[in-house]
DNA sequence: GGAACTCGCCAC
DNA sequence: AAACGTGGCGAGTTCC
């Protein structure tokens, strides 16, 4: 990547952050040992409990035999090539480069429950391989002290390794608790952690400054995922509630609203939310398939769909496609014209600049050109309070320590005596100092905190408010 | 025997 | 017209 900062507040910002950031990395993050050694010899015996039974299998025992006894159920190369050349199954998804796919998509697919514990397997050798491994590796005295990069990322993000602290498990509640019970706060503290509510959102704002997303973002009483959910599933009187509308605006909000500002468009989206509300397994289906409706839509929405003439998910799939014209002609056509005018800026010059001051040039596509300015901008407003955050612990001479950070949020090992004035002052900085310093910034910004009990692990957290 | 690659999967 | 952005990393594999 080309570092290219234009002005000097850009430069300014990666040199006091990358010096935030490395005191981050001395102070290191506490992990506890013996529970890791623990549960690498519990998840070894279940592993071991799984490949028993799985090597048991019918499906197994073929596999074996075509190969004269040399099967490594790791290698995907092999399972690749029982699966679609040996016992011919069909590819219904292939990799970047072409080849037959192995993934948990496509396994599923194919609907052999001896593949169910190959997934287990697989999920549990994450687990153990990639995070406890690793934290193990690295740690020195209880203490892992991850690497925070400003180098290497063409956005302008920060990226992180040895280990790797922005890619552990969350959404995944077994995944989750597994990994994040090994990480601590040191003795007597919290983990403390301020995250940025839908920073991203408001940001890409602050370039396109579409009068209706501004408004959305500014009236705490209005919901653009709600409205959305009311529109895509045809529902008068929204709810959210009611945890069956709840559902609803979820699948609208993460199948349809962020995959339509990242750059997605209404064919994949269709299909991502037929997937992400029930029935439909996860996949890339062909609308024309001729899927009824009934089969992947809930019960009390089917008859509903129906009633309006959408029997299909070929149908469901042009009634998204008409949603997703309205969305960007009707109610955000400025945004939609921003992204148009960005992408010739990128044509004509060769780059594109973010509110921050740094330059994106090479070779880049129309989303790349959309959303770097907009990622990258948007993690430097936690950069920003992350230097304030440190520069505050320094000149109090506090005993808490930031450990970390991952793109909108901030993780701090925290004296309880502590917490009370920091949270306090952390939220006069991302949400007062930050818009003060940085005039371009002309929407409301929000965070959330959430904190551990005292001597208890990551996995322990609680909203804080 | 290491570099470079593919694949799969974790995060935002 | 085109069709989801950014990373790191482990295991297996291939190349030299």
């Amino acid at each position: 990547m080309k570092y290219n900062p234009r002005t000097y507040e850009a430069y300014q910002l990666f040199h006091d952050g990358i010096l935030a950031l490395s005191r981050a990395e001395q102070a290191g993050i506490r992990v506890d040992l013996e529970y890791i050694d623990r549960k690498k010899d519990h998840l070894t015996r279940k592993i071991e409990r799984l490949e028993e039974r799985f090597k048991g299998s019918d499906f197994f025992k073929h596999w074996q035999h075509t190969v004269r006894g040399k099967v490594n159920i790791n290698s995907n190369v092999q399972l690749a090539h029982f699966l679609y050349v040996i016992k011919k199954i069909k590819v219904e998804k292939e990799t970047a480069s072409g080849q037959g796919a192995t993934d948990d998509e496509a396994l599923q697919k194919m609907d052999i429950p001896e593949l169910e514990d190959l997934l287990e397997i697989r999920k549990l050798k994450k687990v153990r391989d990639t995070y406890l491994d690793s934290f193990k590796r690295e740690q020195v005295n209880g203490y892992i002290h991850p690497f925070f990069n400003l180098h290497l990322v063409k956005t302008y993000r920060s990226s992180s390794d040895s280990p790797n602290f922005q890619n552990i498990p969350a959404r995944d509640e077994e995944a989750m608790n597994l990994v994040r019970k090994a990480i601590f706060p040191s003795v007597g503290n919290q983990l403390l952690e301020i995250d940025f509510s839908g920073l991203e959102v408001r940001i890409a704002a602050c370039y396109h400054k579409d009068p209706a997303l501004l408004k959305y973002i500014r009236d705490p009483k209005s919901d653009m995922h709600a409205d959305m959910a009311k529109q895509i599933f045809l529902i008068k009187d929204f709810d959210k509630s009611v945890p069956s509308h709840y559902i609803l605006r979820q699948a609208a909000k993460n199948g349809f609203v962020f995959p339509e500002f990242y750059g997605d468009y209404y064919g994949n989206c269709a299909i991502s939310m037929a997937c992400t509300w029930g029935k439909l397994p996860q996949g890339d289906w062909e609308p024309e398939q001729g899927i009824e409706i009934g089969s992947f839509v809930p019960l009390f929405l089917s008859d509903h769909f129906i009633s309006k003439g959408i029997t299909s998910l070929g149908e469901f799939t042009m009634h998204v496609k008409k949603i997703e014209n309205d969305f960007w002609g009707r109610r955000f056509p400025d945004y939609a014209e921003w992204k148009e005018r960005w992408f010739k800026i990128y044509q004509k010059y060769g780059y594109v600049d973010l509110l921050t001051g740094f330059r994106c040039s090479g070779q880049m596509g129309r989303n790349d050109s959309i959303n770097y300015p907009v990622q990258g901008a948007a993690f430097h407003c936690l950069l920003w309070s992350f230097i304030q955050v440190d520069k505050l612990i320094l000149d109090k001479g506090l005993k808490s320590r930031l450990i970390g950070q991952i793109h909108d949020s901030m993780i701090i090992d925290a004296d309880p005596s502590e917490v009370a004035f920091l949270a306090e002052a952390i939220r006069r900085i991302t949400c007062e100092d930050l818009p003060n310093a940085w005039k371009w910034i002309i929407v409301p910004l929000d965070v959330d905190m959430a904190i551990s009990p005292i001597d208890g692990s990551w996995a322990d957290k609680s909203k804080l408010n």
